[in-house]
DNA sequence: TTGTATGCGTTATCAG
DNA sequence: CTGATAACGCATACAA
């Protein structure tokens, strides 16, 4: 394959000089610029981006580390960032973790290693006790519930107040025993916790009880184990009006549960879910929801990440950034 | 930050040790590498992945170039072909084209400039006439229906055999007046004109006639599409008793649509998708489909490029993979 | 406006 | 088992 130096050679100038037309340096004659193109041309030349990338000490690539592209919210966020990072002209990698700790880990490494610019990473599995494992000398976002102030920059949903938003809308609807149907309980904050919290403080606002066995606790937030659970509650006897569901995802294995033992949503019960991801708008019953407005979330991300690149030292303060939400209303809860 | 020479001084041993301590070369006495790992970790060493690859003329990525991440199949695909990379030590960086021409040969020439080892392009946008492009010294692999018998790897869905199956089904369940809809008629030939094709023998071989006037054409394959045009065919007092749809996304829409005009599926109207996107399941009422088997289809991408990464030579000729599919029956076709 | 020298950090080769 | 040397392809700084 060509390099520069063979351009140079066939139209008989310097290897500095095909640089210069390539980059599209001002200092270059008309005529020294086409006889350049054109041997580029004849000889098929492409930059190595290897090597431009070794001697720039950039890549033009960030990574993006989410626990799985194959679900629709993170597929959505990583479609708003890819986009916001346009605007920058920087390419984004997507990076599988599983939501596991040790692959978030290998994220952070591997854009220690240069091969990203700069790291967006959404953070399920790493957790508070963390957060020294984030003090490195190279950009990185944090995107999520799991750590909050890190020594860096981080972007966060609305949970709580969004959740106590969806369950006052329930509450509003006329709900009096509203369900919670969410992730495993443990000792640290995550999406479920913060949004357990929101569910709580509507409650008391509203001076209803907090049933502890209106609280379903689920292994993971699939939409099969929605869908579980929802059959379960009826199963065992449960008396509810309304459910909030922790994600869309479950909220959709939910409808579908509650489908399954002809339990009718919204008329014998309200069902509200939690990122508006796109899916939700077109569900049989079309499902209410908060929506926490991912293209802001993404844009703010992407805007810190590149903020970050272009400076040289670590930069003093890091951002917080909790994105603004909405509720939507949809047929689940009456529309 | 610190460089193999830096380690080397630490450690008192040449560049070269390092290397071989890094890369885990059999020659190094025990001693020794303690040493030098002592002195990686003091001086906290980082691999510099510009260089390696540099040196080693291989990145370890391949691209994956898609129209949209967010969109359930594709998303879908995605997170397969990264598992399937995962066995070959891929990493597998994510591409948006958006369905243009431009951006698909834009990924292209990405890979050219050696940025991946390889490429998996979805064609969409680019067609038979661009086939010559493809003609390009390292590997690539395309995923899709437009493009057949090129100077690459071809994996593709069994598009017309499943969308035949998929109507025959609709046939068997007594549907006698079976709608399609579909994405824009054009000259050529893409995944609504093969799935056409596969609807069209179904009704033929069924001896049921093929009426204009049940095609639906839709400029865009999404919810919002399907869901319109399932109105626009009620609204209009076209008599049907079955639909096909040419894609999961597309189906959602319809059921969405019929639903808004008070029709029942699969009382009234019987639905069929093609993808099995894994929403479908859940839905109510849940999506009779096509599984083309994505991991299949994904796993074998991934082993067609990862066999011509490892060769030298162009490779003479080239394989057409055609997965297998099964039609999955569930509520939206009566269970 | 163009060319020369130099080094980015790594690893293959081969000699010690 | 270890080290010296060179080269991967490009772009910065400076000289002409």
């Amino acid at each position: 394959m060509a390099t520069i130096q063979d351009v140079a050679i066939a139209a008989g100038v310097s290897a500095m000089t095909v640089s210069n037309v390539i980059n599209d340096h001002p200092n270059v004659r008309k005529a020294t610029r086409e006889k350049v193109l054109d041997a580029m041309a004849r000889l098929d030349y492409r930059v190595n981006v290897a090597a431009r990338n070794l001697r720039k000490g950039r890549t033009g690539t960030i990574g993006l580390a989410v626990p799985e592209v194959n679900s629709p919210y993170y597929a959505q966020l990583a479609a708003a960032v890819i986009a916001a990072a346009e605007r920058y002209s920087l390419r984004v990698c997507i990076e599988q973790t599983g939501a596991s700790r040790e692959n978030e880990l290998d994220a952070l490494s591997l854009s220690r290693n240069r091969l990203y610019d700069g790291l967006i990473l959404s953070t399920v599995g790493m957790g508070p006790a963390d957060v020294e494992l984030l003090k490195v000398d190279h950009p990185v976002v944090i995107l999520g519930e799991r750590i909050f102030g890190g020594p860096v920059d981080h972007v966060a949903m609305p949970n709580v107040d969004g959740a106590q938003a969806a369950t006052q809308h329930l509450i509003e609807r006329g709900c009096r025993r509203i369900a919670m149907v969410r992730g495993p309980v443990g000792e640290e904050v995550d999406v479920s916790s913060l949004r357990f919290t929101g569910y709580r403080q509507a409650l008391r606002g509203a001076g209803l009880p907090l049933a502890p066995d209106l609280v379903q606790s689920m292994e993971a937030l699939t939409l099969r184990a929605g869908a579980r659970s929802a059959r379960d509650m009826v199963a065992s006897g449960l008396d509810f009006d309304g459910v909030f569901c922790v994600t869309d995802t479950v909220a959709i294995g939910v409808l579908r549960g509650l489908a399954d033992v002809g339990v009718r949503v919204p008329e014998q019960v309200k069902v509200i879910g939690f990122d508006n991801v796109e899916e939700s708008e077109f569900l049989i019953p079309s499902l209410s929801t908060i929506d926490p407005d991912h293209d802001m979330m993404a844009r703010r991300a992407v805007d810190l990440l590149a903020g970050r690149i272009g400076q040289t030292e670590p930069g003093a303060d890091h951002e917080e950034f909790i994105s603004h939400f909405s509720v939507v209303i949809r047929e689940s809860t009456g529309g």
